[in-house]
RNA sequence: GGCCCUAUCGUCUAACGGUUAGGACAAGGCCUUCUCAAGGCUUAAAUCAGAGUUCGAUUCUCUGUAGGGUCACCA
């Protein structure tokens, strides 16, 4: 069920000047999306016709943040390889009238005293766009306006144009700080008589002080190679990104790569700008974590703890029984693998590895004080769990075989000691659950060097 | 400053002339509970302002205001 009738072309055009940038991936989405949705033809073309400040380890950067995140390409085009169209275009558009060679007045270093100008109509402009409607401009103001530095180098309108019409570009999806562009760039698709895309420029992502996104003011946190490193899934990025200007209607928000791409729709993109609001990509994150197999997770798991610095420094040992028992309580506790490292150099899950150290304070409830009274409530509990075999030690057992004396003495007397020695934390799991992962023979340990601690 | 774009809870958004203006994130409260986490329930929170058009405007028009983008021999 196509919607329209030509075939669809569309292109993502970055420019390989710095790495993956997040309004870069939002963008390639939306074209991904709409080709994908439409049965149309997506192209990744590398607009490096800048060669003072693109570099091959920025594209490099651009193709695999693009890959890691899914979006894949039709085709592939680099605009330095394309010297040779450009140069008979150029020309063409001398000779016709449309451009001209211009002498300049060198007023700056590196500055030439030739260049190509396009001769300028001077007329109004006026284009429809799929998210905005008309848009209208006059001309007059641009001038006869640079296109190329010489009939080798073309600048970025003269190239973007010509790479469209060659290429058969059918619709062109940007960011909205491109709409002062099209003007000009529409006025030297008339004198290539090449015929007029549609557009649709979406909207911009901004910071929190309703800023555009830039590498200058905020560093990293434009890259999407920082967001791979701090374990966020491609999926929740994508899902993210695609949210910040659309949404399908309806209340699912939810949604992978392959079902947003079912659904995808340019005539319900937002024309304001969204604000990158990372409480909300925390979520989306943890969303879509938890539609990640199980075992999937436990290597991601295992990936992250030992990654820590702790980690590393006590050569600890996340052994597989270990892992299958406590992955659910470090996943609970975090939005990406990222934070689970910080956790575990943190100290929060030293228990796991270590008797920690007690403090006879820690083990005293509230203000029951007493060592003797809170001695005696984990020398009970411990005789009551010796008598639990080793293969029914688990924390429903526990829970079963000690909540009634735990209801009779108060629960807080005596789960609090418990937990605090099992844990040697003020906050941790409940105690039964700890019993579990630690198994019967630890935990009788942890308990009877508590009671020593109080004795 | 010129030109252009935009305007619903703090944030992302739903509503395509008629709704008690809905949902999500974040925040608060409650439940669960020995403490966390997770989970469940819940509260507060918005149509930028003013004129029109209309029986009726968040929705259409105009003006104002505010915010953003763009003004390269970068892309």
């Amino acid at each position: 069920m196509e919607k329209f009738s030509k075939k669809i072309v569309v292109r993502m055009a970055p420019s390989p000047t710095g790495n993956l940038h997040i309004g870069t991936a939002r963008t390639t989405l939306y074209n991904y999306l709409f080709a994908k949705r439409n049965g149309g033809k997506f192209i990744l073309r590398v607009e490096d016709t800048d060669t003072e400040r693109s570099t091959k380890e920025f594209e490099q950067n651009q193709l695999d943040g693009l890959a890691w995140l899914g979006l894949t390409y039709d085709e592939f085009f680099r605009q330095s390889e394309r010297t040779d169209v450009y140069v008979s275009y150029v020309k063409e558009l001398i000779e016709s009238g449309h451009a001209y060679i211009s002498k300049e007045v060198v007023t700056e270093v590196g500055q030439r005293t030739e260049v190509i100008r396009f001769k300028n109509p001077n007329k109004k402009v006026s284009f429809e766009d799929i998210v905005r409607g008309t848009v209208e401009f006059d001309t007059t103001d641009l001038g006869d306006f640079v296109i190329a530095r010489s009939i080798e180098e073309p600048l970025y309108h003269l190239a973007v144009v010509i790479d469209d019409h060659e290429m058969g570009v059918t619709h062109i999806i940007r960011g909205e700080d491109h709409i002062s562009n099209t003007p000009r760039q529409i006025l030297i698709q008339e004198a290539i008589s090449a015929q007029r895309p549609i557009y649709a420029h979406i909207p911009l992502i901004l910071d929190s002080d309703r800023k555009k996104l830039s590498k200058r003011k905020h560093g990293a946190a434009v890259w999407i190679d920082t967001y791979k490193l701090e374990g966020y899934a491609p999926s929740a990025l994508l899902n993210f990104f695609a949210f910040l200007g659309w949404n399908p209607g309806g209340e699912r928000e939810v949604y992978s790569l392959a079902e947003m791409t079912d659904i995808f729709d340019l005539e319900r993109v937002q024309k304001g700008s969204a604000i990158f609001d990372i409480e909300k990509l925390k979520w989306f994150n943890k969303e879509h974590l938890k539609l990640l197999p199980e075992e999937t997770i436990k290597k991601e798991i295992k990936n992250a703890v030992e990654h820590s610095q702790k980690y590393l420094s006590k050569h600890w040992n996340l052994t597989g029984e270990i892992l299958t028992k406590s992955w659910k309580i470090m996943f609970e506790r975090i939005s990406n693998w990222k934070e689970l490292s910080e956790l575990v150099d943190a100290g929060e899950f030293d228990y796991l590895f270590e008797q920690p150290a007690l403090t006879t304070s820690l083990l005293f409830w509230k203000d029951e004080k007493d060592a003797l009274i809170t001695k005696n409530h984990l020398v009970k509990v411990r005789d009551i769990l010796s008598n639990l075999s080793d293969d029914n030690f688990s924390a429903e057992n526990l829970k079963a075989s000690i909540w009634d004396y735990a209801t009779e003495s108060g629960r807080g007397s005596v789960l609090w000691p418990l937990r605090t020695a099992l844990s040697g934390k003020e906050k941790s799991p409940d105690p039964f659950v700890l019993g579990e992962i630690l198994g019967k023979k630890e935990t009788l340990g942890r308990i009877a060097f508590a009671e020593e601690k109080l004795s």
